[in-house]
DNA sequence: CGATAATGATACGGGTCCGTAACGATCGGG
DNA sequence: CCCGATCGTTACGGACCCGTATCATTATCG
């Protein structure tokens, strides 16, 4: 049974969200930090850097700045694999968890706004 | 009747769009990029840069900027109003509008693949 | 008219991010 | 062992964006 959302819908629930999201000056994140962070927090460890180079489509470099980013901001952390010591693994917190959560309430409450057909 | 979405489906379906974002690399727009072109699109016209300031809840160079950027891309056009020539009105083009359709076609076809309960 | 207000654009100093290229650290096979 | 391969990070030059303050242009109203 699949989600029914019709495209005007679609258009209204995303600039609603985005628009919470720039009013809210703390959480303004890039559209590739929003795909590296949820990814960590929705797919399975372990996550490492060069994994998720390749699920972005993007070099190591910006998965590194990123994490550097989001790291700073407290919403993951990064330890080295002790097995492997030239891998990262990258870990969630508790922030990062509130942060995921809090924006998975934004697009639920909206979504409820809109209303459907 | 409310669009009913999970939590945990809120958080698929904002994933799988931003990974596609992400992956896309012509069309990577911020949040604020993002916010004002939806807007241009889904609310009735005119638009200017002081109500969208107001609107977003940030300053007007930031909606100088960010026309500027949306120009550029040809996903917005400035035009001086003739009536009272201080105020710009923002108008929209084909390019901006198969964007935005391009944008809700994402969002709805991940929503289809993300199923219901 | 002239003074004031309002609008959008610009200048500036600072910060972040980009992509390419190189780097040090670490592992693994011959 | 050692040499190549792999991993994540850093260096670099350039582009973009930010917020504040200021600007030129235009309208309004006494």
């Amino acid at each position: 049974m699949p989600l029914e959302i019709k495209p005007s819908q679609a258009l209204k629930l995303w600039r609603q969200v985005h628009l919470d999201l720039v009013r809210d000056h703390d959480a303004d994140l890039s559209a590739r930090q929003t795909a590296i962070l949820l990814t960590v927090y929705l797919e399975l460890p372990p996550h490492t850097v060069r994994g998720l180079a390749k699920q972005l489509g993007v070099t190591k470099p910006v998965i590194t700045r990123a994490l550097d980013t989001l790291g700073k901001l407290g919403l993951l952390t990064r330890k080295r694999d002790e097995a492997d010591r030239r891998n990262v693994v990258i870990q969630r917190t508790v922030a990062g968890a509130l942060a995921v959560e809090r924006l998975a309430d934004l697009v639920t409450e909206h979504a409820r706004e809109i209303g459907g057909s």
